[in-house]
RNA sequence: GGGGAUGUAGUAGAGCUGGUCUACAACACCGGCCUGUCACGCCGGAGGUCGCGGGUUCAAAUCCCGUCAUCCCCGCCA
């Protein structure tokens, strides 16, 4: 390109530069060949104009325009021009300009991609990862990942301002017990032994608050060696936050003004006030810790008042200590049975063993189940979940967490085919008072909800050792449209507290001192009261797009088999690099493909 | 680990109650024509192991079994 250098991007041009001469760079989008002229759409990052070859204006530069083809990468010298009469497109942000070829230079040819760049059409996602380096040509996607530079640009803006220094952790650090399955490296220098990939910095923006650094944040690269969904990947990224001497309340209000200033960057002000949920309200009322609170269908307890019902589902399932809860579908008693089949096998899903429906419709009520229920119980079941006319109400009796999996799923599931959600709306909750752990049946011990740094409410101390299931922790997630966008907590700053809590969990003196010794140690020497909370950046980035994957939103995504199609990562490695660091491969060597 | 959906020219689809399927048109591609198009147009052309393997059958893109890939979900994700 000797001699040549962009003079303008592709949009910064208008009738302002009518007459200039200018250079301009970048891809063929479009070939259109008149024979005597030659029309051709330069795309850049930002945006396209319209270059005309014309051998009236320049014969070489018109021959050697015959050649150009989709995506060849060429530079332009040519005058702005404004377009003739009635060949304005009113469409393209330079429509009412075109650049008249005075010298043309191709840069490189290019096959035909695979994939349509200009195209309306969607492509496979497993080409568009193959060929993800031509996917991000797209103005969609490019349009996706400018979205997430500025939201991270603001967030080291906003953060700078409010005196939060970005610090960078270890990537090679070590692996902890709770938390979801690690990524292992294994050390050379030192034979037999592991580094993990951070599930989160949780430690380490601790030790930051004991160091004295007061208010850290950074955009951190996480790894959890888990199964992916459309908002999960292996490797994802946090905007993590850690602050000393800040009570919950301070930390919130100072994250809405964060998250606010993120919307209005993106053109998003109308942001309602922050709902405020606790953790057993929103599992009363909505089944789910995460609610999207852009509609209601919210669930109703009928538990008593079906408690001696002679329908043994219902009053079998209290008697058991389980529950029935149900939801009022409003408008809906004229579904069909196999649309209430399709609803079943849906609530199926989420173990519910059933659903039962009772529709008031307009020749009275339809339902298999009122025979077993008095004229009492149905008039109270009618009474409780405001049911008329038209509605069809549907229950679900089961232990109460599957209840609540099966009627949240089910409601959301209501929302989006009844279209009860508006689309444009931004509906922020904060939902607080966590329990702080929980039973699990599976190991039968205690296990922490968030993490086991968590500090515990002040009030609740004392049930720590009688009943812990009881204690609720200083812990608060960020939803956004039922989606947990964050979530955050006081820590335990004392190694008296953080022990018990260690001991809650079943953790072994011994396992507390050599998994976690060096953070209890670290208390020892004066540790703040501190408390932080870290945002799924991905996520967020997601929902303010309006996508429906985080894969949209990072340049190079892993598919759901976690394998790059790309760069086929994950590999085989060469014998000499097992060697080296003392591995062995214990699989058949036909499965090792 | 489990459930579901999809897989047909380069791309996205139709065909899939088995037989004129020698697999269809569109977009893209290649060639020709065209000096005002902008999803240019017109004419012509090339392009397919119907994901892969096996089975049923006189006959399989079509039915059955297995397998692989992508996606959605359950489990899992402190």
């Amino acid at each position: 390109m000797k001699g040549l250098k962009r003079s303008h991007y592709t949009n910064d041009l208008s009738k302002a530069e009518i007459g200039a001469e200018v250079t301009l760079t970048g891809w063929v989008q479009r070939r259109r060949d008149h024979g005597g002229l030659i029309f051709v759409d330069l795309r850049d990052r930002f945006g396209l104009v319209q270059v005309v070859f014309s051998p009236d204006q320049q014969q070489e530069a018109f021959a050697k325009a015959e050649d150009l083809r989709k995506e060849y990468v060429i530079a332009i010298v040519g005058e702005v021009a404004k377009r003739p009469e009635g060949t304005i497109n009113p469409d393209l942000a330079t429509g009412e300009i075109e650049i008249n070829v005075q010298e043309l230079r191709i840069l490189d040819s290019a096959k035909t991609p695979p994939v349509q760049i200009d195209g309306e059409k969607k492509v496979g996602e497993d080409l568009r990862l193959k060929y993800r380096y031509l996917d991000l040509r797209r103005p969609e996607m490019q349009e996706n990942l400018i979205l997430r530079h500025k939201v991270m640009k603001k967030v080291r803006d906003f953060m700078d301002q409010k005196h939060f220094l970005e610090i960078e952790t270890p990537m090679l650090t070590r692996s902890t017990p709770e938390g979801a399955r690690d990524y292992l490296v294994p050390s050379r220098v030192n034979a037999g032994k592991f580094y993990a990939l951070p599930q989160s910095p949780q430690l380490f923006k601790q030790l930051l608050m004991v160091s004295g650094l007061e208010r850290y944040f950074q955009i951190a690269k996480c790894f959890r060696d888990e199964d992916l969904r459309a908002d999960r990947q292996p490797e994802f990224t946090q905007i993590d936050i850690e602050m000393s001497f800040m009570n919950q309340e301070k930390i919130m209000s100072l994250m809405e003004e964060l998250i606010k200033e993120l919307l209005a960057e993106v053109g998003i002000t109308d942001v309602g006030e922050f709902t405020r949920l606790s953790y057993a309200e929103a599992m009363e009322r909505y089944g789910s810790d995460a609610p999207d609170l852009r509609f209601a269908l919210e669930l109703v307890d009928i538990s008593e008042i079906v408690a001696e019902a002679e329908f043994n589902v219902f009053s079998g399932t209290v008697e058991s200590g389980g529950q029935v809860k149900g939801i009022n579908a409003k408008g809906c008693a004229d579904f069909s049975r196999k649309d209430l089949d399709e609803l079943t096998e849906y609530v199926g899903i989420y173990g519910a063993k059933g659903l039962a429906w009772i529709a008031l419709r307009e020749d009275g009520i339809n339902s298999p189940i009122t025979k077993f229920l008095s004229e009492e119980e149905l008039t109270g079941i009618i009474e409780e979940m405001e049911a008329e006319e038209g509605d069809l109400l549907l229950f679900v009796a089961d232990q109460p967490k599957v209840v609540a999996a099966a009627l949240s799923n089910l409601r959301e599931k209501l929302a989006v085919e009844l279209e009860l959600i508006d689309e444009d709306e931004f509906n922020f909750a904060w939902v607080t008072d966590f329990p702080l752990v929980e039973a699990d049946e599976e190991e039968g011990r205690f296990v922490s909800l968030h993490h086991p740094f968590t500090a515990p409410k002040d009030e609740d101390i004392e049930l720590l050792t009688e009943d812990p299931a009881q204690v609720k922790a200083k812990a608060y997630d960020l939803v956004l449209n039922g989606v947990e966008i964050g979530g955050g907590s006081l820590r335990i700053h004392n190694r008296e507290l953080q022990e018990q809590i260690f001991e809650i969990l079943d953790l072994s003196p011994a396992e507390i001192e050599e998994k976690f010794g060096f953070l209890l140690e670290a208390f020892d020497y004066g540790a703040p009261p501190h408390g932080g909370i870290a945002f799924g950046l991905d996520r967020l980035v997601m929902l303010l797009g309006g996508l429906d994957t985080i894969r949209d939103v990072i340049a190079f995504p892993k598919t759901q088999n976690a394998t790059c199609l790309l760069t086929e990562a994950p590999s085989n490695i060469d014998q000499e690099q097992l060697e080296e660091l003392n591995l062995e491969i214990d699989i058949e060597e036909e499965d090792l493909l």
